[in-house]
DNA sequence: CACTGATGCGCG
DNA sequence: AAAGCGCGCATCAGTG
């Protein structure tokens, strides 16, 4: 039922068998020892028997057998399993529980450059084998099984994703790129020089600000240089600038948006980043404390819409790109099961919270919600609240008490189990010293913390539905429509055009299915928009 | 020179 | 100086 994997020093794989005995307790069987030539070819064969594999890190073993042509279905991430297991408030009194940071809270292992001529492959995390006994120990104990269980398999399962999408990469089309390019910065300049129409502007610029020297990159001479010219800005932020009437803002505007978008995503990021017509990016599962993912490199969760029009199909396929609507609030709705927003939400949500009477405007709508989730306590978001608080007085209530928890230092968990960390525990320190001075900041983030992170864990049980309808009824091969893209609630398919329509289907199915899993049958619906276009920008 | 923190901006 | 959460990255500014 179980297989562990480890890497010995001598570079050789053990694996052992984990079965349960007759009164239910898991135990180890024979270990064997394979070459690590030989152990893709291994996995290959017990795959049929649908085995979970056990391993340290995902990162540190899938890439390897993808690149062998393997895929696994099931596996237990240690690394990432570890974390949750650790600091949930579903594990209290288990030995794992609050245990000291040891080697199974690292971070997760780098990729590994496989063009190189010599690979070495990293030695195991110490003892996964009693690690991977402590956790089930735990588990098994724990008055939240079913929802640890749960949240453990779909953890796991975004691992082997996140490996996978970086794998087949997403299709990346280089011509578009330098076109989007050329057609907002002029032609590529020798580097370290400025594209022409950034030149332009920057003329602009100087000649509105008498600053024929004037570096724009730097933001304290910017500062001055408008400060010269009489405009009594505090920074140089764009959406301070704009509030302003001077022939030099607009100019001024146009060049900061030109030099990020040369920064962050122009020829040098094509260069490094896209090889072979693929982007590959590092994904993090559970880069954040929420859950939610994160990348290294590349900045893939930032791709900027201006250049999403390089993300284009291979001849004959297509892209489904499919985004669940108003995710937080729905999510909102179903943990706080508020019938009126439930109401509310049987379409269009912010429509309906407009039906409702609460507020007069769908952009009202938003922003209090967003407020509401985010604990605004000015502006309009602020404002608004009394008005959503006697609208819709459970879900607000659910939020406020987790809000008020984290103000007294206490801990907030998701619907599967994932805990907030302590403040002043794997925190960054100014957070920790915002705490003792403020306690609301840390209420706003356990208060956020319960809905974004329940989110993440409906959108990984979305996605992994979605793999397992997909390697069911399509396979694994080359041809077969896979995932590529992932960016909290939105997903991308890269599918031969011919089965656009039922992918299409199966990405709205497991939605569903994501919504029965997490939150049985309650009158929350989680739909999703999903269209089908040959380049990524033509979605939304 | 290398490193760190602040600034600014892209995404959800 | 963004009201209000979660990130990553490039660049500048200041320090050792």
């Amino acid at each position: 039922m179980f297989t562990l994997v480890e890497r010995l020093p001598d570079e050789t794989v053990r694996l052992t068998p984990l079965a349960r005995d007759d009164g239910g307790i898991l135990v180890p069987g024979d270990p064997t020892t394979v070459a690590s030539r030989a152990f893709a070819d291994t996995v290959r064969q017990r795959e049929s028997e649908a085995t979970r594999w056990v391993w340290d890190d995902t990162a540190r073993w899938y890439p390897q057998l993808l690149d062998e042509g393997v895929l696994v279905e099931r596996c237990v991430d240690l690394r990432l399993c570890h974390a949750i297991l650790r600091a949930s408030s579903s594990t209290v009194g288990s030995r794992i529980h609050e245990a000291p940071r040891g080697p199974y809270d690292g971070p997760q292992a780098a990729p590994v450059d496989r063009t190189a001529l010599f690979v070495v492959e990293p030695e195991s995390l110490p003892d996964p084998l009693a690690e991977f006994l402590l956790q089930r120990e735990a588990v098994e104990a724990s008055p939240h099984r079913g929802a640890l269980e749960l949240l453990l398999t779909a953890e796991s399962t975004g691992a082997l994703i996140a490996a996978e999408m970086r794998h087949r990469g997403i299709p990346w089309s280089v011509t578009r790129h330098d076109e989007l390019l050329v057609e907002a910065l002029g032609p590529r300049p020798a580097t370290g020089e400025r594209p022409t129409l950034m030149n332009g502007a920057l003329s602009e610029v100087r000649a509105a600000l008498n600053a024929p020297e004037l570096n724009p990159d730097s933001p304290t001479e910017l500062m001055r240089a408008l400060q010269r010219a009489g405009l009594p800005v505090a920074s140089t932020r764009q959406w301070e600038l704009k509030r302003y009437e001077h022939p030099a803002i607009e100019p001024l505007l146009r060049y900061k948006k030109m030099a990020r978008l040369l920064a962050a995503n122009g020829w040098g990021w094509l260069d490094t980043w896209v090889v072979g017509g693929r982007f590959r990016p590092d994904y993090v599962p559970a880069a954040a404390a929420t859950g939610r993912w994160g990348t290294s490199g590349g900045g893939a969760l930032q791709l900027p819409k201006a250049i999403r029009g390089a993300v284009v199909a291979d001849p004959d396929w297509t892209l489904v790109v499919a985004d669940a609507s108003q995710l937080e609030p729905r999510i909102l709705t179903a943990l706080a099961r508020d019938p009126a927003m439930a109401r509310a939400g049987a379409g269009d949500l912010y429509e309906g919270i407009v039906a409702s009477g609460a507020v007069a405007t769908r952009a009202e709508a938003k922003v209090a919600m967003l407020g509401a989730m985010y604990g605004a306590t000015s502006g309009d978001g602020g404002r608004l609240m009394p008005r959503l608080t006697r609208a819709f007085p459970r879900a607000i209530a659910f939020v406020e008490e987790a809000a008020r928890t984290g103000e007294r230092g206490g801990v907030v968990s998701t619907l599967l189990g994932r805990s907030s960390p302590r403040p002043g525990t794997d925190v960054p320190p100014e957070m920790a010293v915002s705490v003792g001075a403020d306690g609301r900041a840390w209420g706003r983030f356990t208060r956020n913390f319960v809905v974004q992170g329940t989110a993440a864990e409906w959108a990984l049980c979305w996605m992994g539905a979605l793999r397992r309808a997909l390697l069911a009824r399509y396979g694994s091969g080359l041809s077969a429509p896979h995932l590529v893209f992932f960016l909290h609630d939105e997903v991308v398919v890269h599918t031969p055009a011919a089965h656009a329509a039922e992918v299409a289907a199966l990405v709205s199915d497991a939605a569903t299915e994501a919504g029965r899993l997490l939150f049985g049958d309650a009158p929350v619906r989680f739909p999703v928009t999903v269209a089908t276009v040959t380049s990524y920008s033509e979605a939304k």
